[in-house]
DNA sequence: CTGGGGATGGGGCCC
DNA sequence: CGGGCCCCATCCCCA
């Protein structure tokens, strides 16, 4: 989003210009009053494959039913339930960087993702930010990042276009500045919503820094479209909803074209509502189409932000005498994102709605959930759309929903966009060494923040950023409130029942339906006014923010809570919940033992979180598909699926991956390491699932069987062999070894295992072929076998199984290819004693189950 | 069937 | 004590 300055201000325009920005501030108002679009139709999935265990049809069947209206939500409550997060993609700098930067701006380079930047279509000019895939509600993208100005450094003459105000204890305290798109991140090309149905984004501010939340979900190449919070509206003095600002333009209306026609009255700073005003509702006054098209504030000034003059706007393309230019039309003032450049060239009454909404755009056609789930949340509606009186004649009716002009470039992956190269994931270390994580686009920014925040703002890099939406702010203790709450596993488990019950909550709680939310176990000490505070949609049990706490259980919460206590005091029941943690110890450290499966746990809590494994509480709920997962981490990883966010990379091959887990999988192939090796041949893998798969070769249909013992053999000539001696079970028939000691032993099952070994081996395929007589069996015997059968000869005469000499050269050519296993068979294991089987750096991991 | 990758579960350990 | 991160194991899917 561009900034659609919120701190701009004019005192005086020409009238081209007044026109010009009249019309954006008409659309731009218009985005706050238009009506929610209550029935519109449910967005079409467009491809997106967003929503893996729902069609996205699915999705927002739940969101009409269950969900609450996001953009009624408080910044807190944005920043404490929004578990999803993403980050912007890492910019590379330094040596290797500044080809980057040599075609790349910093705001560009940054953009996630999962997502991509609209362009006009014969321009590399970015017009505007989409969603490459589904973007589940309650995502949060941020912080937006730019230079940063106080009152006092702000120069006056400042271009104030893509300027956020950032507020701290409802005073103001700085701005920051995403004009420099070197300095700012991609947050600053996303376009103003134009209405309450068309928005996707609530800008807030969480802590210092400016984040935008989905307040719905966003189907693929659906662009974003942001407005403020009502929190941030309301510290802007906003109307609440926007709504009334929406009937004032329209009031205005017949007076913009007054004004067009007549000479414009100069504009005095603070003379008309902007997002940065800061007078409450303007109600009463009139707000003429050029104050709001100045977004500024037509009844007072901001008291606390500098005085500055007109900004002068040396890149504002909105100036009549100015090239249009794409990148004009969105930051600043005009948050309306439909107006494109074209548009600003025109004149006021050849004023077009020029199309700029990429063609997956279905905001217009997604449901607004908050509209129909929150009757309150738009208060003042205007009971229409936007008045075609709004747009000049010709505009057509609401013409701006047409398809975009400016497609995206690409789908995905918009050409010339070298993507790989700035996909270090987050906490990937960089080549040269060293983490990207401040390397990037922060550390510019934060050298600022140090001065001019307080210290218990976070100077946090984009990881850390990206890691404190789970941090409560030190400065709001409800916001503290908020994230325990949040983030408390329901008291559904033994443990966080009596977590609940610590706290002194009693059971009886009064939201029951959604304990993770406002029950006991989340009843912060601090009395925080969040928990039970909450609007009553989002006691909804199903409510989909984020990661939500546990509903499964829920029902039995309270029970649990009671029981697991009176168990703490000796009561003693059945099941783990009697004693959740008896104390054992080992080694002196002490051992907190699960009562289920008695597996100990060096820490309490690791124990906690794996009674869950047996209680089944799966607290961590994901919005988007409703899985739900024992740990907030697994949550968050899971999000991944959602987002198309894959943080780490192959340095080899750069190839992306989700996990940790299946990157190093991957890295086996370039180092060629295959750890799993096949008992019964010489088969490895990299990936054990791949030889338990293989292994399943080796157990097909085995004909003949040992009669005396469990053993099948692919071939005779196997089973002949196994029976020659290696038959335990057969061990008093004649021909059996003595097998009288344990090495003994030990040799004749090794021996089994090598004639296995050698069952399944092609060797044997054509051995069965030869039709040999005994002295091929004695060959086999020998070659099969030798080296144990000298093993053993030396090393007990007590085992020799009967064998005969003798090697014809068609036998030896027959099966000569066989070799026994050199690295994971029993012999070369025996006759290597000293020399490990494969480089010590290779770790072999053998199959632990038995092959039979 | 093999190989590669995606997703998830579970646990250890540090902060 | 709990959150967060990391790692390994496992299952599933698909080419």
């Amino acid at each position: 989003m561009c900034g659609w300055d919120q701190s701009y201000t004019v005192t005086s325009r020409s009238s081209a210009m007044l026109t010009s920005e009249g019309a954006q501030t008409v659309e731009q108002d218009d985005s706050l009053h238009r009506p929610k679009m209550a029935a519109t139709a449910t967005a079409a999935s467009s491809g997106s494959d967003g929503a893996e265990t729902m069609t996205d049809t699915d999705v927002d069947m739940e969101m009409e039913t269950e969900e609450d209206d996001m953009t009624r939500w408080t910044e807190a409550e944005f920043e404490a339930k929004c578990t999803y997060t993403v980050k912007d993609t890492v910019w590379e700098t330094g040596a290797d960087g500044d080809s980057v930067t040599m075609t790349t701006t910093r705001a560009e380079a940054s953009l996630p993702r999962n997502l991509a930047f609209k362009h006009l279509a014969d321009s590399k000019e970015v017009v505007g930010v989409c969603s490459r895939e589904y973007i589940p509600k309650g995502t949060r993208f941020g912080p937006l990042v730019g230079e940063i100005y106080t009152a006092d450094s702000v120069t006056r003459d400042a271009n104030r276009k893509y300027f956020w105000r950032i507020y701290m204890d409802g005073e103001f305290h700085h701005f920051v500045d995403g004009l420099d798109e070197t300095r700012s991140n991609w947050m600053r090309y996303v376009n103003p919503a134009h209405s309450a149905a068309e928005q996707n984004l609530a800008a807030c501010q969480n802590g210092m820094e400016i984040y935008f939340y989905t307040v719905k979900p966003v189907p693929a190449g659906a662009e974003l479209l942001v407005w403020y919070c009502h929190d941030f509206a309301r510290r802007l003095h906003y109307p609440p909803s926007g709504e009334l600002m929406m009937q004032k333009l329209k009031q205005s209306l017949l007076e913009v074209k007054q004004q067009q026609v007549s000479s414009e009255e100069p504009l005095v700073e603070g003379s008309s509502p902007s997002p940065v005003v800061e007078t409450p509702t303007p109600p009463k006054r009139e707000h003429s189409v050029l104050s709001i098209l100045r977004g500024t504030n037509s009844t007072s000034s901001s008291k606390r932000e500098p005085s500055r003059p007109l900004p002068t706007r040396p890149h504002c393309t909105n100036s009549p005498d100015r090239p249009l230019y794409p990148r004009a039309v969105y930051p600043a003032i005009r948050p309306h994102p439909h107006i494109s450049d074209d548009l600003l060239s025109h004149k006021p009454g050849q004023l077009s709605y020029p199309a700029t909404r990429s063609p997956g755009n279905q905001s217009l056609a997604t449901p607004s959930p908050s509209a129909r789930s929150s009757p309150d949340s738009s208060p003042q509606g205007s009971p229409s759309g936007p008045s075609p009186a709004f747009y000049s004649p010709g505009l057509g009716s609401y013409s701006g929903y047409s398809p975009p002009s400016a497609p995206l470039s690409s789908p995905f992956y918009p050409p010339g966009a070298p993507y790989s190269r700035y996909l270090l994931p987050h906490h990937y270390p960089l080549p040269g060494g060293g983490v990207p994580t401040v390397g990037g686009i922060f550390p510019r920014m934060y050298p600022f923040y140090g001065g001019l925040l307080p210290t218990h703002v976070p100077l946090l890099p984009s990881d850390a950023a990206a890691r404190r939406f789970l941090m409560p702010d030190p400065s709001h203790p409800s916001s503290i409130a908020a994230h325990r709450d949040f983030l408390l596993p329901g008291p559904t488990s033994a443990f966080s029942a009596a977590t609940s019950l610590k706290n002194k909550a009693g059971p009886h709680h009064p939201y029951p339906g959604h304990p993770h939310l406002h029950g006991p176990a989340h009843t912060p000490s601090s009395g925080s006014p969040t928990a039970g505070t909450a609007p009553p949609s989002e006691r909804m049990p199903t409510k989909p923010t984020s990661a939500l706490l546990g509903n499964t259980s829920e029902h039995r919460s309270d029970e649990e809570a009671i029981n697991l206590t009176k168990v703490k005091r000796g009561a003693g029941s059945a099941g783990y919940k009697a004693l959740p943690y008896p104390l054992k110890k080992q080694n002196g450290k002490i051992k907190y033992e699960c009562n289920v499966c008695s597996k100990t746990f060096g820490q309490l809590s690791n124990l906690k979180v794996h009674l869950r494994v047996h209680s089944g509480e799966r607290p961590f709920k994901c919005q988007t598909c409703n899985k739900g997962f024992t740990q907030l981490a697994h949550l968050q990883k899971h999000y991944l699926v959602h987002t198309g966010e894959k943080p780490h990379e192959c340095q080899v091959c750069h190839k992306r991956f989700s996990s940790t887990s299946n990157l190093k999988t991957h890295l086996r192939l370039h180092s060629g390491e295959k750890p799993y090796h096949c008992k019964l041949c010489p088969a490895k893998f990299t990936q054990f699932v791949h030889l338990k798969l293989h292994k399943r070769l080796h157990s097909r249909e085995r004909p003949h069987k040992c009669p005396h013992c469990h053993r099948h053999y692919i071939h005779l000539c196997s089973l002949r062999l196994h029976l020659k001696g290696y038959c335990l079970a057969a061990k008093s028939g004649s021909g059996s070894p003595a097998v009288s000691s344990h090495a003994a032993l030990e040799e004749v099952h090794r021996a089994n295992e090598e004639i296995e070994r050698f069952d399944v081996s092609e060797h044997a395929e054509r051995l069965e072929q030869l039709q040999g007589g005994v002295e091929v069996e004695a060959t086999l015997e020998k070659q099969v076998l030798g080296m144990i059968w000298r093993e053993t000869d030396i090393k007990s005469p007590h085992f020799h199984p009967h064998h005969t000499g003798g090697t014809t050269e068609l036998l030896a050519s027959a099966y000569g290819a066989y070799e026994p296993s050199n690295e994971t068979s029993v012999i070369k294991i025996r006759h290597s004693s000293p020399i490990p089987p494969l480089p010590a750096s290779v770790t072999v991991k053998q199959e632990s189950e038995d092959h039979t």
